[in-house]
DNA sequence: GATTAAAAGAGGAAAAACCCTTTTTTAGCT
DNA sequence: AGCTAAAAAAGGGTTTTTCCTCTTTTAATC
């Protein structure tokens, strides 16, 4: 018998996935939590820890990729499963980067839930042919290191694919408008665009931002 | 007892919010479909209909809106309560206006559900805060009629749509820049937005154009 | 041919965006 | 404490965008 936690803040979700769970032959869920912050305390509180987690990636107070992150560092058995709604390309690339095992979108049927737990526990990963895709993509485009952004850079990206102009974005970061002027160079150069609507485009063709 | 049918493309999520509808007194589940199409089939094919459809507004092969339009002019009695996991001011007035009697957010609380449910059998609606002010909104922006739009309009549209900056399509389009400016400045009007991001995002966000 | 509405274009000014380089601040490390 | 790299900020100049108002051109109509 293996033990599942399910981590989700939408709770209506997270209670019907451990039922599923449930369900499952050789399958147990030990716990659900609602933040990153929850399921990283109560694996600090207890000996036993489950075999698989089914993480979040979207929450409040610590997000899935923090949580994964800290948890692969101190509980590096653990294995997780990351399950977003969006198939955004950063969120995948970072979290398997975290040390997620798989990466499942979560309008999964209850068929390809089973397969991906019981191919994590035997395989040691499970991925769909879209995070496959993914992975050579970034893999083609390693050495531009375009891949792979950083926390500040993704919350510009969004503020920029707005229609705010860059004194509001830098107002709503809490940083001085130059330093907007920073990261917008920076990702000017990391997508290969000339302005602020190459920008926005790029950001919707690869999925780092949804209309 | 009321019967309640759910429509949700997410398999989970529809079965759990099965569930709890289930636990609610006077409710009951009749039946769950996961595609538009399927509801309005199940519609068709039995004498007695639900009270309530719980209907998803983004689903795939017939989305919430077509379905709902095509169950109110068919069913004009049987309610239906929208339900979508982006407060997305397009969708909610799309719904809204093809029928539905109620919007609900998907993070929705069990409390909440249950009183969207009761009072929309009794009062007809059920809005929160959030859906009346953008109602409010639209009704302000309505005389401006947004709607149609001329031929050179929508190949300046497109144009706006790239990288290129105004000089580059006032070339492209055989016409002075100052021009552009004028075909920039009645898109702006007309959309309502205040700068070239803006009138990106509502032409993407509305289908005027795909990126 | 005169009338008229729509389309095209002009002028000018202020704001925002863009594009460099350079400096200061912050945070992690031994 | 001192070193270092990254993040934040500044300086300063050019270009583009935005927002007015106003004029000319075009094309269709009576």
């Amino acid at each position: 018998m293996y033990y599942v936690a399910v981590v989700d803040d939408f709770q209506l979700l997270a209670q019907a996935m451990a039922t599923l769970v449930d369900s499952f032959k050789n399958f147990q869920v030990c716990y659900t939590c609602n933040t990153g912050k929850e399921i990283i305390e109560k694996l600090d509180a207890s000996l036993k820890h489950p075999d698989i987690i089914l993480m979040d990636v979207n929450m409040p107070v610590l997000n899935g990729i923090q949580a994964t992150k800290h948890i692969k560092n101190r509980y590096p058995n653990v294995k997780i499963i990351a399950i977003s709604v969006e198939n955004k390309k950063n969120d995948v690339l970072q979290m398997l980067e975290a040390g997620a095992k798989s990466f499942l979108l979560k309008n999964i049927e209850k068929s390809t839930l089973e397969k991906a737990l019981i191919q994590t526990i035997n395989k040691g990963y499970y991925h769909t042919e879209h995070v496959s895709k993914i992975l050579v993509d970034a893999l083609h485009n390693q050495e531009k290191n375009k891949s792979i952004l950083k926390e500040r850079e993704i919350e510009f990206l969004n503020h920029a694919c707005t229609d705010k102009t860059y004194k509001e974005i830098a107002a709503k970061m809490f940083l001085s408008p130059k330093t907007i002027d920073g990261y917008r160079d920076a990702l000017f150069n990391k997508f290969n665009v000339r302005n602020r609507i190459g920008l926005v485009l790029y950001a919707i063709k690869n999925k780092l931002f949804t209309p």
